[in-house]
DNA sequence: CTGAAAGCGCTTACAG
DNA sequence: CTGAAAGCGCTTACAG
């Protein structure tokens, strides 16, 4: 007990949570004893004795592992800077019981906020479990905004739409779009975006160049084998993630192609391996490091002035890399290539 | 409580504890009752009551995101299986208070283990702050294991070993080597292996071929710049790393050079990237699922009777993808290539 | 501005 | 095999 070192009792306490009204003398005292004897309050029982635990989860599901990554990174360093600890929490989207085993955790845990990242923020189970036990929570780029939940999200549908015109200004016109899974809500507005900017410049959407997708490179590079064999070929192909798009990009190499000569190829999150690879990506860039910054301060905001609910949009960015550039003449009837030697 | 609905008192904490010592019966409507009533013990006042905190912390300075990543993936299954949480926390490796920080984490929090990634487990503040406050400590693959900590790892001398003979068997010798930063244990135990398997074959080290690097893409990037400029080039790399041998890629291809036909590249971890970029890359594969697994094994075993200390050594996999082929014939004198047109 | 009491919800010895 | 008591180390109202 730093009491006895100092002179006050639980003024301490006080000091230490920064409350107001405790004179300027015994709080430089307090805190010289606190910073001798390395004094550190133990977060259990802090939390046993009052409203919080200092504790923010963060429930994922494995897959979208780069996603994750990120937005821990942002969530992790407002943790400490705010003296909260991040406990992370995988969980299967598909599990038979899964709004079992949220509930197991969150009532043994009792962390002052969830974070929900995709697609666990669409999952209705997670979130009636969540809601349940009156657990605050906010989702992260989820589908619909509803529930008065707190959300933070980017604009995925201008961000499509700013992609697509990047490659129509390019010259390109026979654009490809690779779709992602149903059940994430990304995929749509993704789409969307993709054909507004289509419609706005008058381009036709050719069913044929609309390919379906799961957001796995597996998925991309299935659907550039299709796209690559068809009469007349994209000179362009806008996959709504990195991973796709790398896949995309992995078997035009293969074949022959060049990238971006006879190939633009675009992305979206700008994930790690974007910019590690030959050539390097065009994609945009989530704030997934600001978006899980911000849902943490919306979780352990001091008052509870906040409102309830919250729908934050944060500002994305196009990056512009080389696997786009301007078509080259004659791309669209050149099938020949795929068939070409990739060295002289 | 579930005692009103029971019939007991706290043989409810026996139950759940799984103590011995409780009658079949009388555990058997416990049981019953906790499910009916959903009820979860709370872990802070476990905890502050207990020895036990069933928390468990991942410690990492983060540029190492993939290495983490996969690590903290094993960490989270197991913690869930065994009850246990886990937390994150990310730290700067050069921060000059960095024991201040680890000690003001450790003592609220608690953990009842901690496990440390590279290059955090090479700290010796770190470890002395950790150790002084008494929490259990496991080192993934750490540089020296000494002072009795227990440490789980894979054998890198052996596994550089097997990527270094790998290339020499498909004919190359002239074998270019991308070192890691200094301050990274791993970095010197790699570089072991491939002078061993290269001096066991006979094979000559010219130092010209030996490049610095510091796992970043872009000192892979600048030693292949540098090695594809000499007089009499290498006809393989293996870069020590997965990250750096992604930029030796990057470069070649942007040369013009062919992967694997003109240059086999080889790197180490299978991190994410890997297996999206043409050519897919040889690697070995780092088991830090199964190591982080592990490592929390060791933390939360029952008993104390385990030793205080233990050296684990988990098996790795060389996997063996595109970048890396037979050596074409005088490939080492295709001096004209890197001016050659990437397209026919 | 500061202190004494009660209590958060469990587990740990200790009795029966 | 099971229960009653004490206590873990804080915070929350409540007095002064």
């Amino acid at each position: 007990m730093a009491r006895e070192a100092g002179v006050s009792i639980k003024t301490v306490s006080r000091v230490l949570n920064r409350e107001a009204g405790v004179h300027e003398h015994t709080r430089a005292q307090v805190l010289a004893v606190v910073e001798r004897l390395k004094y550190r309050p133990k977060l259990s029982a802090r939390s046993l004795a009052g409203a919080r635990s200092f504790l923010i989860g963060l429930l994922y599901y494995d897959p979208s592992a780069a996603f994750v990554g990120a937005a821990q990174k942002g969530a992790v360093v407002r943790c400490r800077e705010a003296g909260y600890h991040l406990v992370v929490e995988s969980i299967e989207d598909h599990a038979p019981d899964i709004d079992a085993q949220v509930d197991r955790m969150v009532s043994a845990l009792r962390p002052d906020g969830m974070i929900l990242t995709p697609p666990l923020c669409d999952n209705p189970r997670v979130l009636k479990a969540l809601t349940e036990r009156g657990t605050p929570v906010v989702l992260i780029s989820p589908g619909e905004h509803d529930a008065g939940l707190m959300t933070v999200r980017m604009d995925d549908v201008g961000a499509a739409e700013e992609v697509t015109r990047l490659l129509i200004r390019l010259g390109h016109e026979r654009i490809a779009f690779i779709r992602g899974p149903a059940d994430q809500a990304a995929s749509a507005l993704r789409q969307h975006g993709f054909e507004r900017a289509m419609k706005a410049q008058g381009l036709p959407i050719d069913p044929a160049l609309v390919c379906p997708g799961d957001f796995t490179f597996a998925s991309g590079a299935r659907a550039a084998r299709d796209l690559l064999a068809l009469r007349e070929r994209p000179t362009a192909v806008f996959a709504s993630n990195d991973d796709m798009a790398l896949g995309v990009m992995a078997e035009a190499l293969r074949l022959g192609l060049g990238v971006p000569a006879d190939l633009s190829i675009a992305g979206f999150d700008d994930s790690p391996g974007a910019a590690l690879v030959y050539p390097p990506l065009t994609t945009v860039r989530q704030p997934l490091e600001e978006m899980a910054r911000l849902a943490v301060d919306l979780l352990i905001t001091p008052g509870e002035q906040e409102p309830e609910s919250a729908d934050r949009v944060m500002a994305h960015r196009l990056v512009v890399r080389g696997s786009t550039a301007t078509r080259s003449r004659g791309a669209t009837r050149a099938q020949g290539a795929a068939n070409a030697m990739p060295q002289p």
